[in-house]
RNA sequence: GGGCGUAUAACUCAGCGGUAGAGUGCUACCUUCACACGGUAGAAGUCCCAGGUUCGAAUCCUGGUACGCCCA
């Protein structure tokens, strides 16, 4: 048998398994199995980068479920992909080409596409090999990309069905237009940052001559399209001006001032104008009042003919410097106050949005909302972390029509095309070779594509066949598990809901999990202007996949973010090669005839060991059906570290250096039962160890991957019974006792003394006791104690001392047994004014009262000990 | 302006009605035949503040304060 390596090389280890667990089939998902299907979908990343921080997290912890619910007998399909993530491409490809000299006016359409196509499937692969990097345990067999045909064909279903019933329509609307990518963008696009600015105070005159009103306005440029000044109906301030005209200080056109209650008095002057054509406030305004609009800022940001020749053709920005110069020299500018606004932003290019009127598609969601709220409502859909449901309600219940379609050329065309001679529209599937209303032969289909989150919305479906009735459809659909970012419950999780519950009349999930957001060490949110991002693969090659992914697991308590740092992945990594070097001290000890076929036998550390496993196994089982990963993973950390080596090991070591078969097979079963219970955590460790350990032991017909293996809770070893479950805590007492004895008193940590124990059931344990605590020997006798060279401490039952030999110093001795018993009395007398308090007593439940009693009577023994050794 | 969340050891975070915890760091010591990516011992906290509920509050409630995020 080959030797293991001292330190465990993550670097091979990782590189090694994925593909042999691809080989064999693991992570494919078998619809003709008897087993009970579990399934969930990945949150596919954009093809437009590499994979980040939060992809590990959120990829990490479904890789855990997989690999749980695969080893509890699942038939699990944990579907990946990736998402054409139509903007961002779009904007990355059209600067690779800025780059070149040339833009996709001058490639053309067709040429454009191919272009993007060709970067995707380079960025696909990558993308994919970073997933299995990660160890993701998922069925490639089965996947997809947004833009597929399939997929496709479930994009335009929808859009003409919703068409057809109304859901879907066409029209004029104001809309937030980027004019950086020129396209329009949904609600959700739009990122509102604070930027210091200005008020500008402005003076409208009236047109009769009887004085003036001033407005307050942060974008000047806009008064061009000014159509009228308005004021609260209920400010008494202004109530008399209301109806009468004043004079456009820079057109001359003359406008009303008018009354509406969405003005706040408290802004400003409590007056502002109105500018209908850009601004979302306005325009509904201007509706509601019958103003006309005028456009005076086009889709290119520039000013249009309408702003007068003075300014046409003018930046917006370098249009409001002119325009607050010509009103400050013509007497109308009143004063310039600091101001800090929330500025429209686009969430993907930065560019300062310009809210325009425009011919856009648009899909009504209120049905589809309600239905969405109910699903939670009423536990079709459950949240984890609940406090999520909250943000839910309030997004669902105030949600706008979406906006769906895009000026891009890269994503799902609309399936609408119009007829050249007619103009009428038609939606279809497949493209009509007539009109249907004049017979005309020449139809245009409409240029403009898709919000990439329509068809994000179908994922869970589409991937699986819909609109087909598929045999994976059947089975996997709903998906049991979502597990995604919080960041985008609304852009994601609420429009599949909603579409899952239009298109196919059932939730798309059961449950959804939502991981939390990785900062860096400090708690920032990590960024490329930052430049605090950490990469993930960078990570890996530092610390090995299986750290990075237990950092991630056990810091993913719900509802807090993550903050990564240094030391936690240094820590995970520790862990691992802890593990290992357990595993490697194990395999050196085992001959050829200890399998996991051998019946074990335990001793007492064998049967406390198995009780310490089941009881874990059972908690760690509980936390991840609750997705409290991080409980699961520090309840397994300890199990290892503490139990399994600290305690177990040692104990076992006489067994496992000189034990028969029978008893080198228990440490070999417990051993096995902790890869397995790690396995979903730390993949490539887990397995590399399995492979120098295990593999070869296992029963005939047995699996050879550790990936194939059952979930260990259920194992027959843990069934079995025996042993006294106090017993090795008392001797962690006693051997903690004597080895603090020792270093109190200043002797060698090397130096053997002899010992003695009054606790006569640890008798049993004196080698252990000897060579853990390096002793020249150990007594054991219900004798007392002390005497004028040895030093004492109580535990429980009774005492351990060290014979010191002239090494002892009375004072120090004395003071330090003056210490503990002032310790136990101050704990006693906590305990003894609870247990004498009557009200306490009454209304305690009686477990409370008996532990507290136990407690109060074991710290009373310890007490008369200690004052037994003082005299 | 509205909503959500967080404040616990030097740092990063668990715990969320019944004796204050972990990892890292720190101090002292140990190269003992799995592991120095290790071992042993130790120091370290008005559990943000103020009220309230309770036999009992870090934990529940109310109100502050600070910070973070989302929506308008």
């Amino acid at each position: 048998m080959q030797e293991m390596d001292k330190a465990f090389d993550f670097k091979t280890a990782q590189t090694r398994w994925y593909a042999r667990w691809e080989e064999a089939g693991v992570f494919t998902a078998d619809r003709e199995s008897a087993k009970t299907p579990f399934s969930m979908s990945l949150p596919p990343p954009n093809i437009t980068g590499n994979l980040h921080m939060g992809h590990a997290l959120a990829y990490t912890l479904p890789d855990v479920v997989a690999r749980l619910k695969r080893g509890q007998g699942f038939d699990v399909a944990w579907i990946p992909g990736v998402d054409h993530a139509g903007i961002a491409t779009q904007v990355i490809v059209e600067r690779q080409l800025k780059e070149e000299g040339t833009d996709r006016h001058q490639l053309g359409r067709e040429k454009f596409l191919e272009r993007i196509w060709a970067w995707k499937e380079r960025n696909q692969d990558d993308i994919e090999n970073q997933l299995r990097r990660l160890g993701a345990s998922l069925d490639w067999s089965r996947k997809r990309f947004t833009m597929d045909p399939d997929l496709n064909r479930a994009v335009r279903k929808v859009f003409v069905e919703a068409y057809r019933q109304g859901r879907i329509y066409r029209g004029p609307r104001m809309i937030q237009w980027d004019p950086a990518s020129q396209t329009a963008l949904s609600d959700l696009e739009v990122k509102h940052v604070e930027r210091n600015g200005k008020l500008w105070h402005l003076r409208y005159p009236l047109t009769d001559g009887s004085g003036e009103v001033v407005v307050a306005t942060t974008r000047p440029e806009t008064m061009l399209g000014d159509t009228a000044v308005a004021v609260h109906p209920d400010d008494a301030r202004y109530t008399h001006l209301v109806g009468k005209l004043m004079d456009h200080p820079l057109t001359g056109r003359k406008i009303p001032v008018v009354a509406d209650a969405f003005v706040d008095p408290a802004f400003g002057t409590g007056c502002v104008k109105l500018t209908p054509a850009h601004d979302p406030n306005d325009h509904a305004a201007g509706l509601r009042l019958g103003l006309p609009a005028i456009t005076v800022i086009g889709f290119d940001a520039k000013m249009t003919a309408a702003a007068g020749s003075e300014y046409a053709g003018l930046d917006r920005f370098e249009c409001r410097k002119k325009v607050v110069a010509d009103l400050d020299e013509g007497g109308f500018l009143v004063k310039v106050q600091d101001h800090v606004s929330q500025v429209a932003t686009s969430d993907r290019t930065g560019a300062v949005l310009e809210p325009l009127v425009s011919e856009q598609w648009f899909m009504k969601v209120d049905d589809a909302a309600q239905q969405a709220l109910e699903a939670v409502r009423d536990g079709r859909i459950k949240f984890t972390p609940e406090h999520h449901v909250a943000v839910w309600e309030h997004w669902l219940t105030n949600i706008q029509d979406w906006c769906i379609s895009r000026q891009l050329v890269w994503g799902h065309r609309i399936p609408a095309w119009s007829c050249a001679a007619c103009g009428k529209v038609h939606v279809e599937l497949e493209a009509p070779t007539a009109c249907g209303a004049c017979g005309h032969g020449e139809l245009v289909q409409d240029p403009d594509t898709l919000d990439t989150w329509f068809s994000s919305a179908l994922w869970p479906f589409s991937i699986l066949g819909w609109p087909d009735e598929t045999a994976d459809l059947q089975r996997y659909y709903p998906n049991d598990v979502m597990c995604t970012s919080y960041d985008i419950i609304f852009f994601w999780v609420a429009r599949m809901v909603m579409s899952g519950l239009a298109w196919t009349g059932q939730v798309p999930f059961h449950q959804v999990y939502f991981n939390s957001l990785v900062r860096d060490e400090g708690g920032q949110k990590m960024s490329k202007s930052k430049g605090n991002v950490i990469d993930p693969l960078e990570v890996m090659e530092e610390f090995g996949t299986d750290a990075l992914r237990f950092t991630l697991i056990s810091m993913s308590a719900p509802g807090t973010d993550i903050a990564l740092s240094r030391t936690r992945l240094e820590a995970s990594r520790n862990f691992c090669n802890k593990l290992w070097n357990a595993a490697r001290f194990v395999q050196m000890n085992l001959t050829e005839e200890v399998t996991l076929s051998v019946e074990p036998e335990f001793g007492e550390a064998g049967h406390w060991m198995r009780g310490r496993i089941q009881d874990t196994l059972q908690a760690v089982t509980a936390a991840l059906d609750g997705f409290r990963f991080h409980e699961a993973a520090d309840l397994l950390y300890h199990l290892v570290w503490d139990d399994f080596c600290a305690t177990y090991i040692e104990l076992a070591k006489v067994d496992l250096t000189a034990g028969t078969p029978a008893q080198k097979a228990a440490i070999l079963h417990f051993l096995d039962i902790l890869l397995r219970a790690l396995h979903p955590f730390v993949p490539f460790v887990t397995e590399e160890i399995h492979e120098a350990v295990v593999a070869d032991r296992l029963p005939a017909g047995a699996p050879k991957l550790l990936a194939q293996r059952a979930w260990p809770l259920e194992d027959a070893v843990l069934a079995r019974s025996g042993g006294d479950p106090t017993l090795i805590p008392r001797f962690q007492e006693v051997l903690s006792a004597l080895l603090r004895l020792k270093a109190e008193s200043g002797v060698d940590p090397a130096k053997r003394v002899p010992a003695f124990c009054s606790v006569l059931e640890l008798a049993p344990f004196s080698e252990a006791f000897k060579a853990i605590a390096r002793l020249e020997s150990i007594d054991f006798a219900s004798t007392d104690l002390a005497a004028p060279t040895r030093t004492v401490a109580v535990v429980a039952g009774g005492t351990a001392a060290l014979e010191l030999a002239g090494l002892k110093d009375p004072a120090a001795e004395k003071a330090k047994l003056e210490k503990e018993k002032e310790k136990l009395e101050k704990e006693l007398a906590a305990l003894r004014g609870r247990l004498d308090n009557p009200r306490y007593l009454e209304k305690a439940p009686a477990d409370e009262v008996e532990k507290a009693t136990a407690l109060a009577a074991e710290k009373a023994a310890r007490l008369e000990q200690v004052g037994a050794l003082l005299g």
